[in-house]
DNA sequence: AAAATAAGCTTAAACGTTTAAGTAACCTAG
DNA sequence: CTAGGTTACTTAAACGTTTAAGCTTATTTT
């Protein structure tokens, strides 16, 4: 790369110094009492060498990078390839730049992920967080780094927090099932501790007991890593046996996408035969033949509430952290359709 | 945020210079000659203090950032997706950080991201370019920065670049489809300068042509930004008539979707009415009724050369430019079969 | 025993900014 | 005419590193 000029370079063919040329570049020129000529003329040569300021040395002494980090859990996850786009264009509206990156649901490269971008020296975080990165967001905590979690709350951890109302949106989904005429209903999730997924295990248990059903062995886990084979066992045993089950409730769009591929493959008649509602939206949803009922996050509003509870968080340090919830929508289609 | 250790808080401490600590921390002891018993007397006050290396000082001084830019043409598409999450795999492989933006396939956003990104003084640049940016690209080349184009090269300038034989993939798809009996064969693309895209409507038009069948009007072209209605239109077009068309070709996966949507609607029988391929991958092509037959790019080997070839033209700038052409992969499925 | 070498450290400058404090020249008011 | 103010600049230090060059003191060589 050619070498870029720097305000050295600039108060020198003006026969000034840098001070003089920072005050004017900046815009100080007022409170500096610059000429007005002299102005015009640093701002002239500027323009002619096409100076850029260098961030870093900015940086360096303000002690701000104007730069966050974004760890999403799985970035080739549409659904948080979303949230990394909207987190990156409400970012750029208050000239922030975004550094991200994945964790693959995977929480030591999440530390490492964590690391490298402290080092970077980014004034905040956005964290999705996943299973067993608890011991990290503490230290962020004790370390007074600005961040904010996205999607999965840490109801153990005093930090600030964007997220749906995830018990509401699966009771709300559950209850929609049982009014559709499904009396044995089945749920899959992953196997995790994570507070969200119980919290949407909690509304399907729930739910269900309010109705006087009992979950009994209709609530499976599936291991992320092992997502594959523990989806189809769980199918299995869900739609076999004397009292199949006559409706489906994935937990997530990347279980449902798993299901419904061994679902169309063991030729089950949705929604005859099983109803299915799933959280989160995917493009695969509407391609199924029985469009997918789905729990609709507010990504762009959760992502806009991130960014701008992290910038008033770094502005100022004292504030209390903040819960936010947002209320999700359910987006009724055929896949759970009353028959 | 707490103050971080730095160099002289540990100087402080051990009683010594900053040079000796830094020496001590960069592994240069054997060089500067240091006292082994010094030595462990700073890495042990070094790690009491958890000092962490300030990146912003570090790149001031030695020029280099560790860190490139990735500008994709639209981060909430999952192929975009998987690219990011692959470069930045292979990128951290070798310690460097990925900053990453959508340009939302829009020139001027691309312009701004572009400035952004050299301002925050990364080492080079993957850029995955939108239409119109030819002149962004070029600037690119004459500031010499180091810089290398995905999936979408432009023959005009002198760039290295990374793409499939999209000429090549297209005109095999087409081979296939009339291989399995389709005699009217329409194709849907951008409408866009964009080479690959160019390159893709070749391969549909030179695959006809040696098969002794003629285009005619059986290729459509969807403005991006219009990609709903054009589409409908197009395909109302292709499969209404005396003549309708027996086979569609998309040239992306998001025309694809789009086109899919529709074709479901009007109850289009596939594959038996009308076979449908379409380039790239899309977990939505695994639900359709009809498994969608795809041309797969090799996401993995492209992020991986992108990054390595961007990394060798770092390290040597005299490096001529190397366009890196990969074959794709024709992965046929139940929409394409013979009837 | 003087000279050369080695060992173990320090000094200081540099990267490109920002900004408080200082200075010199001129102007104004009493 | 002189104290005080204003204008238009400069100086210098600081942010946290890196690294060539310099400086002691101790040890080896001849």
């Amino acid at each position: 790369m050619k070498k870029r000029a720097s305000l050295k370079d600039i108060a020198q063919e003006a026969g000034v110094s840098t001070a003089l040329v920072s005050y004017v570049l900046t815009n100080k020129e007022e409170k500096a009492r610059v000429g007005r000529e002299m102005a015009s003329k640093i701002r002239k040569i500027a323009r002619k060498l096409n100076y850029q300021p260098n961030y870093l040395a900015r940086s360096l002494k303000s002690g701000r990078t104007d730069t966050i980090g974004l760890i999403v859990a799985d970035i080739s996850n549409p659904f948080f390839g979303q949230i990394a786009r909207i987190v990156e264009d409400e970012a750029k509206r208050h000239n922030i730049t975004v550094i991200f990156g994945s964790s693959d649901e995977n929480a030591e490269k999440s530390a490492d992920l964590m690391n490298v971008l402290l080092n970077r020296q980014v004034d905040g975080l956005i964290v999705i967080p996943s299973e067993g990165s608890e011991q990290q967001i503490l230290q962020l905590s004790e370390r007074h780094v600005p961040f904010v979690l996205m999607d999965r709350p840490f109801p153990s951890i005093a930090a600030s927090s964007i997220s749906i109302n995830n018990f509401e949106a699966s009771y709300n989904a559950v209850e929609h099932l049982l009014h559709s005429g499904r009396k044995r209903i089945g749920m899959i999730a992953y196997q995790t501790g994570l507070h969200h997924i119980a919290e949407r295990r909690r509304g399907f248990e729930e739910a269900l007991a309010n109705a006087g059903l009992k979950t009994g062995k209709r609530l499976k886990l599936a291991r992320y890593n092992h997502l594959r084979e523990d989806i189809r066992k769980a199918i299995d045993q869900l739609t076999g046996g004397k009292h199949p089950a006559d409706a489906l409730f994935f937990a997530t769009n990347s279980l449902a996408i798993e299901g419904l591929r061994y679902i169309s493959e063991l030729g089950i008649r949705v929604p005859e035969q099983l109803a299915v509602v799933s959280f989160d939206e995917s493009e695969a949803f509407d391609l199924f033949h029985a469009p997918v009922t789905f729990i609709r996050q507010p990504i762009r509003e959760m992502g806009k509430a991130a960014v701008q509870l992290l910038l008033s968080q770094i502005a100022d340090s004292g504030r209390p952290p903040e819960d936010i919830r947002i209320d999700a929508e359910l987006v009724v289609r055929r896949s759970s359709a009353a028959n």
